[in-house]
DNA sequence: CGTTTAATTGAGGAAAGTCAAGTGAAGTGG
DNA sequence: CCACTTCACTTGACTTTCCTCAATTAAACG
């Protein structure tokens, strides 16, 4: 039995974003028609990745959009001093490798087994030129995607540890949320240390922060990469940062 | 004798980004034709605000797009628990506005006197499905936004307060220079607060860091808005954190 | 010129980083 | 299938850094 993703597989590359404009019912709905899927089917070429294979470098000629149908990846930036710094997690739907004069400005590994469609820059320029509701769709998936990178600068911003973890999660579950998979569980597909390069704190800080959630029974863990969150009101005002250590300060102690 | 500002004034509407596939040799060109700036004249007006006047809130109704014209806004999200952190400093030739199912997702207040084309967006959104030339120049300006709110993130990211603040002196200098104003000082048109909920930082520990690269004398600054580096090399350590505090260390003490 | 706001500076404490050791899980090859 | 290697994660002890609170100085504004 085909799994429900199979179907997108098949159909064309698919982007998902709010509408700019208007407000809609669906919260992310597809914004491709399937003609206009069909139509980028014919310039795309499916592409499969291994895990932790590199997909490509910072600096590297941009040959190529990726629209990702299966999988997860990173998108990272290596500091001067080696540390590396994760700018995005990148899920179906995605569209990823939107260069700058022509060159890639991160670089991208896959954190999962991954396919993904292929976009040949030459061939999506001429799509693009062509096709004004495509474009239009294009402009809302950059406005979605500025605005869920300006979500990682806030997360980023915050001071305490749990809270960093906390918004982390609300963003994985609502990610999930999104994509119509259940949300009972969490699912983590990075590492730790992924984590850590995401939301800017050490991997041992934030094995701290889950073990902190943790035996405040705030969020339970099934293994490293599933848990669910236990007590969403004080999960939400770690995330909130409003007086919820305290409280929860008061019943541990 | 009018500024060189004055003529942009009178010309319409103006975006400023670099091409998504070609390698150009100019920085960050202008992207509309006079043409275009002329046809987008038309459905813009010309609004103005003072220094410190809030120009909308989070979560309005959003009726118009801004295009700035001179001066300097921030935008900015109010946490919960009442924090404030600013997501960009907007300065002329930006796009500011864009929204989410028809909802500003920041509020946006100027820090200068500013001027600035208001573009309702029912006018704008015929114009660009009419315009698919017009829709290009807004992807890359959105992708250009989009780098920009990544390289926020990166400097969000830097645990080192020097290191932040460097980064962020960095980041006003490419942009001064972009805009074609000379870049032998730089200048600050926000206070120390506002730099502090930009980098994440208390207002205190930006003071700190100030005065850390003076005495080092890496910077020098003329007033509390204008500075100048007069250290280049180690200034530029700082900001990759490539071993430079060691090096300034064995010097100062 | 006085009042208000912004910025600096200092002292103390909290929080996360670093270093290092130990534990658990996963994958490999016999 | 199990021992072995390897890698990811956890946990602890110590140190550094920045935040918080508070007092002082400097600048901006009417």
């Amino acid at each position: 039995m085909p799994k429900a993703r199979a179907s997108i597989d098949a159909d064309g590359p698919a982007i998902r974003a709010v509408d700019l404009w208007a407000p809609s019912s669906e919260k992310t709905p597809q914004l491709l028609s399937a003609e206009e899927r069909a139509r980028l089917a014919v310039i795309a070429s499916i592409v499969r990745f291994n895990k932790g294979e590199k997909i490509y470098g910072e600096g590297q000629r941009a040959h190529a959009v990726f629209n990702i149908v299966t999988g997860v990846v990173k998108a990272y930036k290596t500091a001067p001093d080696s540390s590396e710094h994760i700018t995005a997690f990148l899920f179906p739907d995605d569209l990823v490798g939107l260069s700058e004069e022509g060159r890639y400005t991160n670089s991208l590994t896959a954190i999962t087994p991954v396919t993904a469609y292929l976009l040949p820059v030459s061939a999506l320029r001429s799509r693009l030129s062509n096709d004004a509701g495509l474009e239009f769709h294009v402009i809302c998936k950059l406005c979605h995607e500025l605005r869920q990178t300006q979500r990682h600068a806030f997360i980023l911003s915050r001071r305490q540890a749990l809270s960093k973890v906390a918004m982390f999660l609300q963003l994985l579950e609502q990610l999930q949320a999104v994509r119509g998979e259940r949300i009972t569980e969490i699912y983590l597909p990075m590492s730790r240390s992924d984590i850590g390069e995401y939301v800017g704190m050490s991997l041992e800080a934030v094995s701290r922060a889950f073990r902190g959630l943790t035996t405040r029974g705030i969020i339970k863990s099934r293994d490293r990469r599933h848990l669910k969150i236990t007590d969403r009101s004080t999960f939400d005002k770690i995330a909130d940062n409003t007086n919820a250590s305290s409280a929860a300060g008061s019943v541990t102690q």
